[in-house]
RNA sequence: GCCCGCAUAGCUCAGCUGGUAGAGCACCUGAUUUGUAAUCAGGAUGUCGGGGGUUCGAUUCCCUCUGCGGGCUCCA
């Protein structure tokens, strides 16, 4: 009879073979109900598992992560049951669980409306109402193909046909709906309780753009209200982040019909975007790069020696004049090779890393566009370094600990590495895409990364490593980049000549950081929901006087800060101070300097901060210590944030 | 590009089933000279995204284009 050990250690014997929630039951009822799944040596299955050996068991609650991840799992097969019962004719797809929720694609050609949500969320409570049982089944293969087939389930059908033959299927019954499924599941529609569906969108068969658009609905489920209510509320809180809404509440930038995916920027968000480009132009010097400024427009001729013209045309703009079709350079780099090129190049040149803040211009497709993360123009902080095959790995490396450097400067602590490998379209020998790949691998383990491989996700010239970041929602974006080019200096003559007098062509680097500065300011605007730090603060303090009486002297202190090098405001408007407060703060604005009579008469200012804090009246020469004190502890500094 | 949705004053939004539009803030004028998150009073404001159609009549219904939003695909 077999023999259970539990978590804690402590060991039951049975009498007959137990399932899983007899465990769960001789254990408290109070598990028993709770119980939503069980691990045994390891392995998930439904609470109706029954255990025939001796085992080590664990009883799933919605406590664990697991069984989260089922419950979610179970919600999206209530949801396809919802559907089908309101909508026979829609066929069910696939219904995995994500981050925070589920979705589950069907093939409705109809599309569902947000009244039909509704409606099927409403239904999906009925189902959890009558507290269906989830029966687990098994079926061979081919009955399992013609079990959904009879039903009219073509594409089930078209799923399990990509299973191996032979293969024994699970398949879950709740009521009279049934679905392929790996499992395990709740042991009852009941068990479902917090959830909401999120939204609708289209999704294709597949993922592949070439097939037929799925309806797509996406939801939300948690062990109770409160924690959905939490996230949801968490979500409301995450969209006053939003980069778009914050960068027109401060007046940062704006876009418009005209310019679809460009981006006009305004004094306040030219100058954070200034102050982003000039820590990187010195970095930059640090670093060994060499600051270059390459053309907009590009002949034809250059674009099809790169290669771009092949692969990249379809993102290309191009122009015409005297009978030549010219392009707006997509990237940099067949420009900075034509600087390379520029001159007899020895090993003793090398590395040489050429850098500029390069305006590229992509056609992206129209629905990609979003805010500053997806435009059409924008500008990368690009530079390629020129080496020989043995100076990769250090500069790799170097180029890593750069990186690091910088995100940490503007606060970022979450990054998430990711290699990406040889796509199917694609310049070069599978002979150097293995070196070039090798290369970046050993450089991330150098440095015991955690990266996540991408195959087939490389760029047409070569692999590289992506380093990403998370906007305020949790959508991850690729910012910094550093790819490992064995083919595009060949293809543009570049050459150097070796200790040994020969010729040789070098490797290229292409690498950037902030990726594009449009991109990294969207991050910037929602990871700091619009409160810069001191030092990238557009406006870094306002002035407000109390009276006019007190104008002549605001501006005089306006002078002599803007002369210690502070970006200061002065607002002598004829308001209440209440009213210039608010404003200010809401503005974001980190220091607001109050005079009144008495600050005039002694030559002080009375300081608050945006977050409301009241740090009294101080001399101008304390206040200038105490703003440079902040502004170079830049992204460690925390007293003002909030 | 594809699917779904949206587009009303500078901004945020209201406007039920068709009868040419409203609020708050902002703006302008005047009063107020004010001490740490909204002083009071008055005033002006719209081709209801563009084009076409149905209708006696369209912000409202239909078609189409453009842009935006959320996804998918793609990418910095």
């Amino acid at each position: 009879m077999p023999v259970i050990t539990l978590p804690d250690g402590s060991r039951r014997e049975f009498s007959s073979n137990p399932t899983v929630a007899e465990i769960a039951a001789s254990i408290g009822p109070g598990l028993a109900r709770a119980a939503l799944a069980g691990r045994v040596d390891g392995k998930l299955v439904d609470v109706s598992h029954r255990v025939e050996r001796d085992a080590a068991i664990e009883i799933v609650t919605d406590k664990n992560p697991d069984g989260l991840e089922i419950l979610r799992h179970s919600t999206a097969h209530l949801l396809a049951h919802a559907v089908k019962e309101l909508y026979p004719e829609a066929q069910v797809t696939i219904g995995p669980v994500i981050d925070n929720g589920f979705y589950y694609d069907f093939a409705y050609p109809r599309g569902f409306t947000e009244d039909d949500l509704k409606r099927i969320e409403q239904r999906m409570h009925e189902i959890v109402k009558r507290d269906h049982p989830v029966e687990r089944m098994v079926m061979p293969r081919d009955a399992a193909i013609e079990f959904f087939r009879r039903q009219g389930e073509e594409y089930k059908a078209k799923i399990i046909e990509a299973i191996p033959q032979g293969e024994t299927l699970s398949l879950y019954r709740q009521g009279d709906f049934t679905d392929l499924c790996r499992g395990p599941h709740v042991p009852s529609t009941g068990k479902l309780r917090a959830f909401k569906l999120m939204k609708v969108a289209g999704a294709y068969w597949r993922g592949d753009s070439r097939n037929e658009m799925l309806a797509r609905i996406y939801g939300t489920a948690w062990p109770n209200k409160e924690q959905l209510d939490a996230y949801l509320h968490q979500l409301d809180e995450a969209e006053k982040r939003d980069h778009r809404k914050l960068g027109r509440a401060q007046d940062l930038f704006h876009m418009q019909e005209e310019a679809p995916g460009m981006v006009f920027w305004h004094p306040r968000g030219w100058r954070l975007y200034q102050i982003i480009q000039r820590y990187m132009s010195e970095l930059w010097v640090d670093a060994g790069y060499r600051e270059i400024r390459t053309p907009q427009l590009v002949d034809r001729s250059l674009w099809e020696q790169s290669g771009h013209w092949e692969k990249f045309h379809a993102d290309m703009f191009t122009t015409e004049s005297e009978k030549r079709t010219f392009a707006v350079k997509p990237m940099n780099c067949p420009c900075h090779i034509q600087i390379y090129n520029q001159g007899l190049k020895s090993y003793r040149d090398l590395p040489l890393r050429l850098a500029e803040f390069g305006a590229c211009h992509r056609n992206e497709q129209s629905g990609a566009l979003h805010g500053l993360m997806r435009v059409r123009g924008f500008t990368q902080d690009d530079a390629h370094i020129f080496c020989t095959e043995g100076q990769i790995q250090p500069e790799v490396s170097t180029f890593i600990d750069m990186l690091h450097r910088v995100y940490a400067d503007f606060g970022f602590r979450e990054i998430r590495y990711r290699l990406s490998t040889r796509p199917v379209n694609r310049i070069g020998s599978d002979d150097l895409w293995d070196k070039a790949e090798h290369a970046l691998e050993q450089a991330l383990n150098g440095k015991s990364l955690p990266w996540d491989l991408q195959p087939g996700e490389g760029a047409f010239y070569g692999p590289k490593v992506e380093f990403s970041l998370t906007d305020s929602i949790g959508r991850v974006w690729q910012c910094g980049t550093i790819q490992v080019d064995f083919s595009m200096p060949g293809r543009l003559g570049a050459t150097y000549i070796a200790e040994d007098g020969s010729k040789k062509v070098p490797v290229m680097l292409h690498r950037a950081i902030f990726g594009s500065l449009e991109r990294f300011i969207g991050i910037l605007i929602e990871e700091y929901a619009g409160s810069f730090p001191l030092w990238l603060a557009p406006v870094q303090a306002t002035i407000m006087t109390i009276t006019d009486a007190q104008a002549p002297y605001a501006q005089g202190v306006e002078k002599i800060l803007k002369n210690h090098g502070f970006r200061v405001e002065s607002d002598l408007r004829n308001e209440k101070i209440g009213f210039k407060i608010r404003e200010h703060t809401l503005q974001r604005i980190p220091y607001l300097l109050v005079i009144g009579k008495k600050e005039a008469e002694q030559g002080t200012v009375a300081v608050r901060t945006r977050k409301g804090e009241d740090l009294g009246v101080v001399t101008l020469d304390a206040l200038r210590d105490r703003l440079n004190l902040e502004i170079a502890g830049r992204g460690f500094f925390t007293i003002s944030e909030d």
